[in-house]
DNA sequence: ACGATACTTGACTAAAAAGGTCGGGATTCT
DNA sequence: AGAATCCCGACCTTTTTAGTCAAGTATCGT
């Protein structure tokens, strides 16, 4: 039931950059550093997310990334399923990635409706958690501070 | 988010072991057929479920497998959390198995307060269902049968 | 006692995924 | 022009997954 490394540094990133909506571009180094992240790999997973369409980029020397979308109009279900695929436990059980399973039958499969569960539990969580949410909890988390650069998410 | 093969095969032989409990064990080989799993595999399954004491093995001519445990001492939570380690999302939310993560501050992480709730989701949901509900969950979507060895697992 | 039937144990393997790294190219700002 | 920054594909190493296999040991019916 694992999130990859990938994909934590993703919503990690994310994140940053929702901070900074609306204030210009972030450069990659800069979320590498603030976030303990490998540069190189941060690269590759923002490029991902591009052409996802999830973030932005400006080439050049004051480039960086930002938001394509409003922080509102992302939710973690959406950036994780991107990255990882389905976020149901066995694909029988996944609406956007469904795979048949080698169970004998699958419509009265008990297991099955179990996983139907967790998945629902998972997806209730995460499709309800925007970007913009994920900000609100770093204010609420860290207190009242007096510059917003300062958080630290 | 994913459950291994393995991790659901284990799960689909407990659940067989389920529905014959208290009448004798199973054979690995009818299990395998039954459940479309391969033999071998799940040789090795069993075993380590053995070791782990879930289960409990006789050898020899009329040998097989049996439920060491009632049915309803045994949750899914606890088969899974032996084969597949830690039910959370991340290291840094899991009770049994936390591992610090790389984030600037772990106690004021948004990103962990949501997998928080996930992880607090996927384990209220497989804590909850045990073996005995599993099997109590098969005769519910079979209907109603004659012979209790007529259930399709 | 003996052979057939099952589980037991440990080693082995191929393929895929995870987690990065690297070099060089393309843009943009000053 | 030159420096800073993103862009892109290839490459690499380690771990995990999903099995397979051979030889061994216990048990039962006859």
């Amino acid at each position: 039931m694992k999130l990859s490394q990938r994909g934590e540094y993703a919503l990690r990133a994310v994140l940053v950059l929702g901070m900074n909506h609306g204030l210009g571009v972030v450069r990659i180094r800069d979320i590498a550093q603030q976030q303990n992240i490998p540069r190189r790999f941060l690269e590759q997973i923002l490029n991902d997310l591009k052409s996802a369409g999830f973030v932005l980029s400006k080439r050049g020397v004051a480039g960086g990334y930002r938001l394509q979308r409003g922080p509102n109009e992302i939710s973690l279900a959406d950036i994780i399923r991107h990255l990882e695929g389905p976020l149901a436990p066995v694909g029988c059980v996944s609406v956007n990635y469904y795979q048949r399973c080698s169970c004998p039958d699958e419509g009265a499969c008990a297991i099955r409706s179990v996983m139907q569960e967790v998945r629902d539990a998972i997806v209730g969580v995460l499709e309800g958690v925007s970007v913009a949410h994920l900000c609100e909890r770093v204010r609420d988390l860290q207190g009242p501070l007096e510059n917003p650069l300062d958080y630290i998410i």
